[in-house]
DNA sequence: GACCAGGCACATC
DNA sequence: GATGTGCATGGT
């Protein structure tokens, strides 16, 4: 067994299954990823309800929004006028390339995929990667920033290291299978957490001197 | 009041 | 290619 599997395994015998993602529909997980972006979960649960409760969470209702229309709607969110371009934006790639549909989205081969969400405005390997993942069920992995401080903190990985590296440990390391990548990064959410966030010094921290998991 | 939260694009050097 | 900055709400 690896570091990363038993990292897994111990982390799943901590915390149990995350259950994730918290969205109903594959549309609905999509949107979260974007109003997600640099954004606590609540804060987005909020601008999600505000879709739901006024009867617009659907790829045709945002569509023909006006911009701060919406923004008025994801406001919670935080970002909301950077977001509700973002959110529609996709959703012009999304009818023009798939009819509106993230079931034929999903048929795509997942490679030209990525490469294709990543050309979105708006839309980021983390972004695309959630999408692929948790919408789409596609065994990609997610880094994020979680992922790096906890790494990170285990001097498994240097920090600074782009996005593909660390993506590219996890992918070597562990089987490629689409529940694994779920749990895992979900649960590197959940140990995250309890993490501070890196700094230059923070010698008041005392998780720094610490070992938060053991592995 | 400071700090943080499941990023990304863009400007500048 | 690396580094800095704007975007913004809501909880602790």
């Amino acid at each position: 067994m690896n570091k990363l599997e038993l990292i897994y395994k111990t982390l799943l015998r901590t915390f149990g299954p995350q259950h994730w993602w918290p969205g109903e529909t594959p549309f609905e997980v999509a949107v979260g990823a974007i109003l997600t972006q640099n954004t606590n979960w609540g804060n987005v649960e909020k601008a999600i309800n505000n879709l739901k409760s006024a009867r617009s969470l659907s790829a045709k209702k945002i569509h023909v929004m006006p911009a701060n229309s919406l923004s008025v709607l994801i406001r919670p969110a935080g970002y909301f006028n950077v977001k509700a371009k973002r959110l529609k934006t996709f959703i012009s790639f999304l009818m023009k390339n798939y009819h509106g549909s993230m079931a034929i989205m999903k048929r795509e081969d997942v490679h030209s995929l990525r490469e294709k969400l990543l050309s979105v405005n708006g839309i980021g390997p983390e972004t695309a990667d959630s999408i692929l993942l948790y919408a789409l069920d596609k065994p990609v992995f997610v880094i994020d920033a979680y992922t790096k401080r906890v790494l990170s903190r285990h001097k498994i990985m240097d920090h600074d290291k782009a996005y593909e590296d660390f993506q590219e440990l996890f992918h070597s390391s562990l089987k490629r299978d689409l529940k694994l990548f779920n749990e895992y990064h979900a649960l590197l959410v959940a140990v995250g957490k309890n993490y501070c966030k890196p700094k230059p010094q923070c010698d008041k921290c005392p998780l720094n001197k610490l070992r938060p998991i053991s592995v």
